[in-house]
DNA sequence: GTCTATAAGCGGATAGAC
DNA sequence: GTCTATCCGCTTATAGAC
């Protein structure tokens, strides 16, 4: 039996169906057999929508990292956040009061074993993150917080280097490792941005407040 | 024929042979029957001693890696060197005198068409290259001058945002943009240790210099 | 323990018929 | 657009020689 569908829509279900199986088994467990059972279609039609497995994997890739800056643009946007809270959220991935659904997302994309689609995924968040993130600086420079000669390249080693230091994936630390680490990120952004000493010390305490489970319970 | 040889060398032999063929042809395009050729041996061999195509590329980066944190241990290790300037060489990569053959081998191996390979080979070296110069730091700090609350997770961050933002295998940046994140990184490296702002400058002549051509030839 | 030879399985990718 | 058939490369298994 030969069904014809909206490409967008076939396109769409094989991209579901793969990100379960991803997700669930991992990107190298899951065959182009499991997606096409999954799907229902046959080989061919699978490599009439996508050149390879791998271009399936950046695309699913894509589509979860749209969302993540979509959520950072909207805390860029914030007229009631300070130019330093705006900072440490985008940079710290913390987003208070956004839906729930897309954190557990983030988990799970973040622990399939793929270390390519995950390197992909933290390059492609860095650069579209840089221009937003910038904004943020440029702002706190105009406000008086900020102050350095290389707004741009200062957000993006920030950046880098939390994004790939901080990873679960890439580098595995004792939970006492990565406490120090943020501690110490955060007197680097103080330092780098030329930010007063302490600007981002409240920030934090709410930030390990919630990593360590609530004591106030 | 059968010739039987001291295991070590055998998979000395492998390993050379791969990597020959690794560099020249690249990774995926490279089949473990090619390398079996190359060294004459059966397939059964070559699995004998490696559990997979996989493995022999990582025994490839290990061997190139461990070449890369000796000569950081050498420049370390120099007393004619201040601080400063075992410092910028090691993050910059910058063998100044070392024979030009390893320079040409690092060309090589980050042109292998492999982001696994890639992202575990600089993960290795920020790890093995750590300890080393933080031990640097300290002793810049004992002579005044660096100063910094976190030496050991600056390294970390430092070695980070240079090893993958000024990676060309994983940023494709532009000439022009490369220059500038250099002198950005320059800087950040002065702000982050507390070092006297242009402590760096003029090794950083030396650099530009070598990568822009001689002007004086 | 080291090595050869061969065959077969599996998964990604392609060609070409419908 | 969709399918079936097929290829190619990594890997495993087997059986046996030195």
């Amino acid at each position: 039996m030969r069904v014809s569908k909206n490409p967008e829509d076939r396109k769409t279900e094989i991209l579901n169906a793969a990100e379960m199986l991803f997700t669930a088994k991992g990107y190298s467990e899951t065959t182009v057999n499991d997606i096409l059972r999954e799907v229902g279609i046959a080989k061919g039609t699978f490599y009439y929508y996508f050149q390879s497995k791998e271009e399936v994997m950046d695309a699913i890739v894509q589509r979860f990292i749209d969302k993540g800056v979509e959520a950072a643009k909207a805390i860029a946007a914030d007229p009631s956040l300070k130019a330093t809270e705006k900072l440490f959220q985008i940079i710290m991935g913390q987003r208070p009061d956004a839906d729930g659904q897309k954190e557990q997302m983030i988990e799970e994309l973040h622990q399939v074993n793929n270390p390519e689609m995950h390197q992909k995924s933290l390059v492609e968040t860095i650069l579209q993150l840089t221009p937003v993130l910038t904004e943020v600086i440029e702002q706190g420079i105009r406000e008086g917080v900020f102050q350095t000669p290389y707004p741009k390249e200062t957000v993006e080693f920030l950046l880098v280097s939390s994004q790939f230091l901080l990873d679960e994936g890439i580098f595995q630390w004792e939970p006492q490792e990565q406490i120090q680490k943020v501690l110490a990120l955060t007197h680097i952004i103080e330092t780098t941005l030329g930010a007063e000493r302490g600007s981002f010390a409240y920030i934090l305490g709410m930030y390990n407040n919630e990593k360590e489970g609530k004591s106030d319970e």
